[in-house]
DNA sequence: CCGATAATTTCTGTTTTTGTTAATTATTTA
DNA sequence: TAAATAATTAACAAAAACAGAAATTATCGG
C-alpha cells in the first residue's frame, strides 16, 4: 500500500456525498439507482461519484445475475483497512511520544 | 461528533503535504519553518496548509516558550480517533454482512 | 426490431483549491 | 529604536473538483 493510495482513499471519503454512499454500502450491496434516490441526487451526478470511488479502490461494481443493465455496488474492505493501519500506527507513534514525555519527568505528581 | 467534522477531517488528510506533515507531527511536535524545510515547499504555502489543519482540528499550535515568534505545532489525537471509530463501525457492519450471507448458504463448502 | 429502462459519458459553466510572490505582523536582539 | 527573524495574510493566476443538462450505450421485454 503506497502513500499515493491512500490519498485517492482519502481523497475519495473526503465527499460528503462519496461518504454518505459508503455509509449505505457498509449495510449492504446496492444498485446504482438505488444509491442515487437514497442520496437525493441525480444519476449523472451519482455516476460519477461511483466512478471515482471505484477508481480510488474503494467499491467495486457487479452487475445483476438476472438483468445486467443493473449495476450492483459494494464496498471493497482494502482501502479502509490500510486507512485504519495508518491510524493506528499513529497511535502507537503517539503513545511513544507520550512515554518519552513522562520519561523526562520521572517523578509522578501525587 | 458530526458527520461533518468527518468530512473536514478526511478533507485535511487527503493533500499529500498536509499529510505528510501529520507523518511528520506524530513523530514529535515541530516548529512550523521545521515543516517548511521537512516537506520543500515555500513557507506561504506551508502556512495555509498548516491553518488548514488547524481548521479541521487535527493539530494545534503553541508558542515556544522562550521565543513567541516560533510556533509549534503537534497533533491533536481526537479527529483522528474519531475517523478509526468510523472505520471500525464499518468493519462492524461489514462483518455482520458476512453473517447474514454464510446464513444463507448454510451449508459448508468442504 | 422497437420502445422503455438502467446507467454512464460528454459538454459546459461555476466554484474551490492550490501555488507564487509581495506585503504585513509580531517578536527578538543588537 | 532599528535590523533581523519567524511566521502569517493578501492578491492573483492556474489547475482541479463539482453540478446540471443533453447525448450515448447497453440491455430487456414485447
Amino acid at each position: 500500500m503506497s502513500a499515493h493510495d491512500l490519498d485517492r482513499t482519502l481523497a475519495a471519503l473526503a465527499d460528503p456525498y462519496r461518504r454518505r454512499v459508503v455509509d449505505l454500502l457498509r449495510e449492504r450491496p446496492r444498485r446504482a439507482g438505488e444509491l442515487a434516490e437514497a442520496t437525493r441526487i441525480a444519476f449523472p451526478l451519482m455516476s460519477r461519484h461511483l466512478r471515482t470511488l471505484r477508481e480510488s479502490g474503494l467499491v467495486a461494481e457487479d452487475r445483476d445475475e438476472f438483468d445486467s443493465r443493473v449495476r450492483i455496488y459494494r464496498l471493497r474492505p482494502q482501502p479502509m483497512a490500510d486507512l485504519k493501519a495508518w491510524l493506528e500506527e499513529t497511535q502507537v507513534l503517539w503513545s511513544r511520544q507520550l512515554a518519552a514525555f513522562k520519561a523526562q519527568f520521572p517523578r509522578s505528581r501525587k
